[in-house]
DNA sequence: TTCCATAGTTCGGTAATACTGAACTAATGC
DNA sequence: GCATTAGTTCAGTATTACCGAACTATGGAA
């Protein structure tokens, strides 16, 4: 098992940031991760679709959002924990990540507006 | 030829918005377009890559910041004029959008910071 | 008009990415 | 040891992207 890559902060770029959450799942799993602000392990997250989501596809999400350098993943026991790196990214994508947060936050208010 | 296709305001989305901008030629043009506020027909984008663009493949592009509804497209006699639709996105994703053109900003500034 | 040049689009073949079931690895506990 | 849980890798298929060649549409010149 390959060691898991995260990019140096001057190793990534917007349009790899981009396309990372340019997929309704990993927007989706990242604005989730980005508003409750605590890690989370890779299976919570197979229900963000309405389908159940297998598990490789999930893992392959995860490693793009890690590799575009949007989360942070550790080993904790035999699950992932993932956080966001927003910390880190703040000085310089701070806005732009904010702003997209913000801007799918709205969609998915006006696409459910009966969430209960 | 078939008629071009300019999304209504609800159906654009943020993913798609995402996906557009996430290809290095497509941010390119559309940050100068934006930055520049003045319309500009397809080959005057030829040269945004370090080689010339195909012009299918130019086509394509333009058709996809189209269809994401970030650009208007219109003929004017034998060229395509385009423009950014900036106006009319700047209630839903204005914000987005500032954020994401300046983030590129400062990213390709810091990658030429020799430009004559 | 017919012919030609210019600006883009569409088509078709190939190359690169994405999805996902099956097999595999790693950590934990019995 | 064996079993369980969590996730990764592999491999086959499906979708998407690139780009040369052929095509369409407009405007001007002969």
């Amino acid at each position: 098992m390959r060691p898991l890559r995260h990019p140096k902060l001057d190793e990534i770029t917007v349009e790899g940031i981009l396309h990372a959450l340019s997929d309704p799942i990993r927007i989706e799993i990242f604005g989730q991760l980005a508003s409750s602000e605590c890690a989370k392990n890779c299976s919570a997250f197979v229900h963000v679709a309405k389908d159940a989501l297998p598990k490789s596809t999930l893992s392959q999400h995860f490693r793009i959002l890690r590799e575009a350098g949007l989360i942070h993943s550790e080993r904790k026991g035999v699950e992932l924990i993932n956080s966001t790196r927003c910390a880190e990214l703040k000085e310089r994508f701070g806005p732009m990540i904010q702003a997209i947060v913000a801007a799918y936050a709205r969609q998915r208010g006006r696409a459910e507006p009966d969430r209960k």
